[in-house]
DNA sequence: AACCTCACCTGCGGGC
DNA sequence: TGCCCGCAGGTGAGGT
């Protein structure tokens, strides 16, 4: 479910509230979450760390630990990840991670796709993702050179995690819509001026859904069980034949890799065919 | 290598 | 009302 800007909020609001507690106890209702490490391991070797600080990347959120590991969530399509009192009643709590202050952090998920690490070096986790799109060396140029060698359709290189971290497809969608760029459109055809409004876009998306607490369309909520607000703040409906915010033609929707994709047939057609 | 489809899970809402 | 189907913000495995 979360994109970047709802994995960068629930980092945000954690980092004062966890930052030097220790993990005193965890429980693992649904124990294929955790990858790679028998779940005894992982209980014995997070237990009595102290946690040090909070990192994103792309979508995956990193707990650095004192003993030099880091704890590393997914939360996938319906995972949520919230700071509770015990007493606190949640639904679909697959991990609880009791903290020294007597509170819990828990991560509910309804699908039970959400992933767990616990690794001596992040990069086993994170090493093939592409790089952050706020991060100074993604400009223009590196963007445009990366679509050049690209012949598949421009929204499925965007939600290519190796080739930006971060997005997906809601906010592809967001940022085709912003930069007037057919999804289907080859990644190697589009044009400078194409890519140069693309990584505008991109950023500007990101940057309106954090500052809106990131986009609650179905059940996002962050820590505190808050939701956010971008979803109405969105440049795009999502939903076939609602009016264009810009034009008024009816949204249209289109399937890639089982994922809905929505675009404005008008501001957004294909140029080859409005040329 | 790059691209595409499917599997992994559960719940919800719309159509019959 | 109840059932069936499609759909949901993601990724990785496996095939071409």
């Amino acid at each position: 479910m979360p994109e970047l800007p709802e994995v960068e909020t629930i980092k945000n609001d954690l980092t004062p509230q966890i930052v030097g507690r220790v993990f005193t106890d965890v429980k693992l209702s649904w124990p294929k979450a955790v990858r790679e490490t028998a779940p005894d391991e992982f209980r014995s070797r997070l237990i009595g760390q102290t946690i040090v600080g909070l990192e994103r990347r792309g979508k995956y959120l990193i707990f650095r630990l004192s003993g030099g590991e880091a704890l590393i969530l997914h939360l996938r399509m319906s995972g949520a990840l919230l700071l509770r009192s015990p007493s606190d009643a949640d639904g679909f709590v697959r991990t609880v991670f009791s903290l020294d202050n007597g509170q819990e952090l828990r991560f509910s998920d309804v699908r039970k796709m959400g992933m767990i690490w616990l690794v001596k070096d992040v990069r086993e986790v994170t090493d093939k993702l592409g790089p952050e799109p706020f991060d100074a060396a993604f400009t223009p140029q590196v963007m445009a050179q990366g679509l050049s060698k690209r012949s598949a359709p421009i929204k499925s290189v965007l939600m290519d995690q190796s080739f930006i971290a971060g997005l997906g497809n809601i906010y592809a969608d967001e940022a085709l819509f912003e930069a007037k760029i057919y999804p289907l459109k080859r990644a190697k055809e589009l044009s400078h001026q194409d890519v140069k409004r693309l990584h505008k876009a991109i950023r500007e998306v990101l940057d309106q859904a954090i500052a809106h607490r990131g986009t609650s369309i179905s059940n996002y909520v962050d820590p505190a069980g808050q939701r956010g607000s971008n979803q109405y703040h969105l440049r795009l409906p999502r939903h076939e034949g609602s009016p264009c915010k810009v034009c008024n033609t009816p949204i249209q929707r289109l399937r890639l890799g089982g994922r809905s994709s929505y675009f404005c047939p008008r501001c957004q057609g294909n140029s080859e065919l409005r040329r």
